[in-house]
DNA sequence: GATGAATGAGCATTCATTCAT
DNA sequence: AATGAATGAATGCTCATTCAT
């Protein structure tokens, strides 16, 4: 691939996170363009429709962090600490951009899948080492985790999270 | 009003309503339409446009539950008690409708300004009666509701509430 | 259905034939809502899409001249005279747009099957009584005769038509 | 020119004329260059535009057969084998392009009337010799041919050619 | 000279809204 | 008052053509 067309797909998909994030699944597919500086032409050869899209921006949050999850998972820190981290990271991407997406393309099922599978693991862990409560499952845990991350300007420390957090901690 | 006016527009608005949920706000006006089993002059009779429909749905829902957790924190329960029925009243409700609402629309603000108003100061008499921690600002409790309280599916005694609630008790 | 809905979709029909024959299967749609006089949008509520209306209009030019010819078939009249009125009406029809129809699509591949079903009978019938030349396939007589009918400004008593005629003649 | 600048032109025009052919005047000039193996870039090279690469490819195939024709002319053949030879000899160009032929641009309407001149001269001759009818016109003898000539699929001596061939001959 | 990426005008289609029935 | 047909502006997507690599 040219130069130039990975850094145009990369302005695309910068642009196309920040406005799904902004104004939902019915952005106009022109205005992402226009916000990616570039022609709507340009936009449909690199993504050949608005699923499609849709479809990257979320496979590649998702994949992203999966992988620094998996990754501080193979480590020997406390199962707690790695779910302050997975907090931490998946509090940095733009994770609003799940409400909008089509889960039932394969391909964005599939990272989704791997996500929930590691950190469901990782939760598992923390209830035995008893640092979690374990009168929940960890599913609720993963989706109360979830609702906390993906809140539109979720910090990893702010009051919100840290209830949350303390609530789930065995005490 | 005739008897089958107030009958259909209760047919819209209850269409509607689950139409905004399902589909978010992008919806066709005739699919809700055809979901009230009604045709579209009809529902445009009783809604001049899209926006008035989402109105007038958020403010419903907004000031029937206001007008309830006002009534409730006019009783002498305890505070906490009256944020638990906050809780058990909010997710009875279609909340979620809220996402794309147009928080612009004073018609809009005004009974979600009357509801956090009332909500907040539950929030405040709580933690001065001791029985919600008061290391965190009402305002974030506020949020932290609306997010277990906003959740597709909710219910009042799952995992994912009772945790949150937990966390938020004064220990 | 309404009278003027009626009249609206035999209007766009209209126009879509006549569109076809000019411009091919390549004219836009709003130029054929223009030239019916009605909006795109009326178009677009008698026809989902671009093939409907082909399809319609093919079915329609086909199934006529299957039933005229079926009905002239059942008298007893000689198969050559038979023959000869089909090349009559068939020379009035639009036949043109069939150059450009999707026959891939059943609804309109079946009448298309009925009219050739019912030719070809024709065909072998006057090779039984002697008066068309038994030393070609009827299919072959049938797809000289569409040659000769789908000519733009065809008549069926032209010069083209009456040397196709006498060359199929047993002598 | 250079050689691998003449093989291309060669690969486009190849490819262009069978495009055309089996998909009608719409075909995506992109497709036209995927098919020649070829950028659309090095189409464009060759051919200023859509207009200009559908000219060229209906003046080759007419000039060809013109010429091919002329020269038959000039011998003392019969007539009507002269006849029969150009159709013979017409049967072998993609002569279906010219459905979609631009015949107001005079780069093509030239060698059109050129073939049209050649043709009509020996179907006069062959009336005068007495081979064809005389008792229609030669431009009656010529669309006639014509049909003949374009179909897809065409032979020159598959059943619908000698059919229509013995019925212009003198008996 | 070849390539394929970029562009934007153009066409297909949808949908909010109006209006005749 | 209800209906659903009509309308056309808005949006998705395609494709001829240009241009940077």
């Amino acid at each position: 691939m040219r130069a130039d067309a990975r850094r145009n797909r990369e302005l695309i998909v910068r642009a196309a996170t920040q406005a799904f994030m902004d104004a939902g699944q019915c952005v106009a597919m022109e205005d992402i363009a226009r916000a990616a500086g570039l022609g709507v032409g340009t936009l449909y050869r690199h993504f050949p429709d608005r699923a499609a899209l849709l479809a990257l921006i979320s496979c590649d949050v998702v994949s992203r962090l999966a992988a620094r999850t998996a990754e501080a998972a193979a480590t020997d820190l406390s199962r707690w600490d790695v779910l302050l981290g997975y907090v931490r990271d998946a509090v940095l991407e733009p994770f609003a951009v799940l409400k909008s997406v089509p889960t039932d393309d394969p391909a964005v099922a599939e990272p989704i899948g791997r996500l929930h599978a590691v950190v469901l693991d990782v939760i598992a862990g923390a209830q035995a080492e008893g640092t979690v409560r374990d009168d929940i499952e960890p599913l609720e845990v993963l989706e109360l985790l979830s609702l906390v991350v993906c809140r539109p300007g979720a910090r990893a420390d702010d009051a919100l999270a840290l209830v949350v957090l303390s609530g789930l901690r065995r005490t």
